[in-house]
DNA sequence: ACAAAAACTTTACGCGCGTAAAGTTTTTGT
DNA sequence: ACAAAAACTTTACGCGCGTAAAGTTTTTGT
């Protein structure tokens, strides 16, 4: 590696000994050259080491190769993890994936939709903050930006929906609960983040219904994203009700768990299936830390893999098809019902 | 808001009635021009919303005005939330901030570090995987790019380092823990990921034979950053071990108290303060979630809002300076002592 | 071995901005 | 009210690349 600093494209391809034109080439599509040349230019490539300033090359591409990907609160470990799956298969794909984070603030998510106008992507992957969204704007940003919604559906918005089925993770924990004790009472919020939450509590009456239950539902108040401070509180009120409403509770989502169970700890309740035990408590979502509660938290997963995996395959047509589909399409994937200790 | 698109700032500038080179200065530094000239390029801005062409703009600064902020592991709870911190401090002050995670692999860290240098950014700002870090890249990057450290120093290599005192952790909690019961012995990894380890085994060495209390130390096996699965595992083995060591653990972080603490409750073994517990556990860290572990775990804070504060202080001096100081300066910050229930 | 096709070189222009230099207008300070 | 200073306009060039067009060389297929 020699230390004599390349400034441009041009001087690199006179030390490779090839016109700046075909080296350009090279570079848009290894594989657009003869071998013979990508040879000699990746053989300049480990003397030299050069790279095509990204700035010059994006302003002369119509799109740069950059993905967005916009999540609405990137201290939830779930959205960390299904971001990082959605990264990592971005990279290997050569694209330049640019992780943003919406804070659980409209206006932060308007800013970062405005930013990411302007960066020309091929595509962006957006889970919107849901209920609190600016609808319009984001609206406007999905006619004129190629993108896919995940985790949570915006009728209509976007070339397509990628997410888990709320109504499997709510049939298969009701159905288990129902089953093994008595019928849970649903513990939610009275104001929900995300409208995965609205889609649950549908499931929850309907499949109450259905199995002959009279559905009952607390819900918590409390605003924003600390759903274990949420959980933690308002399980403290739900507990000290009298007379006790139920011994068997079933959580939006594993969050409002790892508070509500929190709770039970403080109030010297034992949670899980054991004889001593007079709570039984189950979630949804499979949150990396439920397998570490006290007890370890009965949840139903996300298909993490599925997802991710569905994401990037519809970016990948979304881009080849020149970023707009013919119609729009919703994929949900069924979750999975995972035994702990809770219930 | 007119509907007729703005090509750029040559038909921007003459819709607002301004010169383009005044309407360059302008988005430069607003306050660059005379009021008059602002308020009339406000306006038009109103009626026609167009802006700059990112890459053209950065392509022809010798700087641009991305501050890249770099974590080992964004699913970190701990490292999001600090990233969150930063970022919005960034965007406050105009920067655009882009976040990455290694995901605590070498090889990705090394990856961002190139596509960075590429990117021509303002600054860095990069908390290093550590151990495993490829120490001798990120020297050179760190001559390349100005850079400042945080959370784990690398001796020597960027313009500073901001980060918490881990003795100061480790002070306090020994402290307390040898103050109020017996002395602790100290659970952390074989083979931690992060060199605040290294420091906090060192710390605790000292404190003890400061007391006058004989060390003792539990080595988890295992690699990677499931730092609480680690802890659950290995403190399954630890509590297994008979005759019973201690009652009285001292964790090196909070995750690995997590898994702890949950090990624990599988064995039947109560924790606390309380008459009826026989043991008690305490960390480091003041991770997100240590206040919803059962029960609530006894550790000791990051001063989150000091450090996050004194990164960017320094980054802007760092920006303001031309990129390099004179000296590389350490700025350690204390932690403080947040007593729950488990110790 | 030959023609056709493919891949290359040479030349040239354009992208949307930053920015310098020279000249003009507006503002500032007394 | 006047000169000096500040802010502006006009003109022009450069940044590092993508890419088109015309001409040349190399490869491919028979």
């Amino acid at each position: 590696m020699s230390e004599n600093k390349i400034r441009n494209m041009e001087e690199f391809a006179a030390l490779s000994g090839i016109s700046r034109p075909t080296v350009s080439k090279y570079f848009n599509n290894p594989d657009s050259v003869r071998a013979s040349t990508r040879a000699r230019i990746e053989a300049a490539l480990e003397e030299h080491d050069y790279r095509p300033n990204i700035y010059a090359v994006n302003q002369n591409r119509r799109l740069t190769k950059n993905i967005g990907i916009v999540v609405p609160y990137l201290a939830d470990p779930f959205f960390a993890e299904i971001a990082r799956k959605i990264e990592l298969r971005c990279i290997e794909a050569g694209l330049s994936p640019i992780l943003f984070s919406s804070h659980g603030e409209k206006d932060l998510e308007v800013d970062i939709l405005d930013s990411l106008r302007s960066m020309k992507p091929a595509g962006v992957l957006l889970a919107p903050l849901g209920r609190i969204s600016d609808r319009g704007v984001i609206e406007k940003f999905c006619r004129d930006v190629p993108t896919i919604l995940f985790d949570s559906n915006l009728d209509g918005i976007g070339e397509a929906f990628v997410g888990s089925d709320n109504f499997s993770f709510v049939s298969q924990s009701v159905e288990y609960l129902t089953r093994s004790g008595n019928p849970p009472v649903l513990f939610e919020m009275l104001r929900p983040a995300n409208p995965n939450a609205n889609k649950r509590r549908k499931a929850y009456m309907s499949m109450m219904e259905r199995l002959g239950f009279e559905p009952r539902i607390f819900q918590a108040e409390g605003d924003g994203w600390g759903f274990e401070e949420i959980g933690f509180k308002e399980g403290l009120r739900f507990l000290d009700q009298k007379p006790a409403q139920t011994d068997t509770v079933l959580c939006s989502n594993d969050r409002l768990a790892i508070g509500f169970l929190s709770a039970c700890f403080e109030r010297g309740i034992q949670v899980g299936r054991g004889e001593s035990c007079t709570m039984r408590v189950a979630a949804h979502d499979d949150h990396p830390f439920s397998r570490f509660t006290c007890p370890s938290l009965t949840t139903v997963a996300h298909d993490y893999d599925q997802v991710s995996n569905k994401v990037i395959e519809m970016l990948f047509q979304l881009i080849e098809s020149g970023g707009h589909f013919e119609s729009r399409s919703e994929h949900l994937y069924p979750a999975k019902l995972v035994l702990r200790s809770s219930a």
